[in-house]
DNA sequence: GTGTAATGTTAGTGCAGTCTAAAAAGGGAG
DNA sequence: CTCCCTTTTTAGACTGCACTAACATTACAC
């Protein structure tokens, strides 16, 4: 949680890559990270010396490629960010799989400590709370659903079921 | 709303900043930009170059900056995600100002046009549904308090108000 | 054990974005 | 009008990260 700081976007995404594959398959190799990145070799080599340097894989040339201590402990961390933005955009925004990684792809790298407590408290509370769960996150769908068929005023008066009990008098400023 | 693609996250910057002078003095000069910028003259005038090119500002060596109209809509655009992004993280998750504003600064270069869609909307949600409103918001705070203060493990069964209902029976798998 | 295909590395290039230092343009004050 | 101070631009260098092309190493098939 500190050394993140000093870490590119590039090279985070590299460590996250390594670290799925170390998963996988006990060690990482060069072919499977470019593969994976969309990169040429040469770009892979770059990226491990620059990790190397920094201790966060153990690298040596022609060899197969593994985590330090430190090195897994920054990728988890990593892949932890991007997990929980993914689950967020997934099941509380309601956003598709792929667009909702591929987003928490670009985002992960931008995020605060703070905002990411935030966020993965959020999902939970929507989960866990009863007065939300489920149903919050169905009734922001049909929300979504009357935006979505050009009623873009009136929002919960129009909502099918539990609209008046203490309805926003602000409801209905209109705005397109 | 889409020329933004090929626009870095820097250019992006650069533009909102201009943004900003212009809605402010009716020109942009290229002293104020380096300073809200943190950055050397020299990048400036690197920069004003790139969206000169790209017909996004009106700009010759030595003359004062302003958008052009395509300027205008893209700069506009930005500026919105920003807000919509910081707003979100204000007045959902509950996070300062400060810490909300960089946040945004960051991210509002790596979102999709649909997810921001998606955020937009909660927000509004979240201010508009009586079912989430005020009540959500001040639940989410409690229940990240609680959280906070270190009783990691049940959630809303803490609750002080309206826990059992439906609460999900998951709750309380523990985690710390 | 040797030779070829796959994999990995080096060397050199390009682009974007920043910087410093130095030169050029502009805008008053006298 | 001229001088000086501020602002802006140029020139040149550096970093990060990608690429291509050429070279090195490895793996393994025979």
């Amino acid at each position: 949680m500190s050394d993140t700081q000093s870490l590119s976007a590039s090279l985070e995404d590299y460590l996250e890559v390594i670290y799925g594959l170390v998963k996988k398959d006990k060690v990482a190799r060069g072919r499977d990270i470019s593969r994976r990145m969309g990169v040429t070799g040469a770009s892979v080599t770059g990226a491990l010396r620059a990790l190397s340097e920094r201790k966060l894989v153990n690298y040596a040339p022609y060899e197969v490629v593994t985590l330090t201590r430190q090195g897994e402990r920054v990728a988890a961390e990593v892949v932890g960010r991007h997990k929980a933005l993914k689950d967020f955009f997934v099941s509380v925004l309601g956003v598709e799989e792929k667009e909702a990684g591929e987003n928490a792809c670009r985002i992960e790298h931008a995020v605060s400590e703070n905002l990411m407590k935030r966020l993965i408290r959020f999902a939970e509370f929507v989960r866990v709370c009863p007065q939300a769960g489920g149903r919050w996150v169905e009734r922001f769908g049909r929300f979504c659903e009357y935006r979505e068929s050009g009623l873009a005023s009136a929002g919960c008066a129009r909502c099918p079921e539990g609209a008046e009990e203490g309805a926003d008098r602000r409801a209905g400023e209109g705005q397109g």
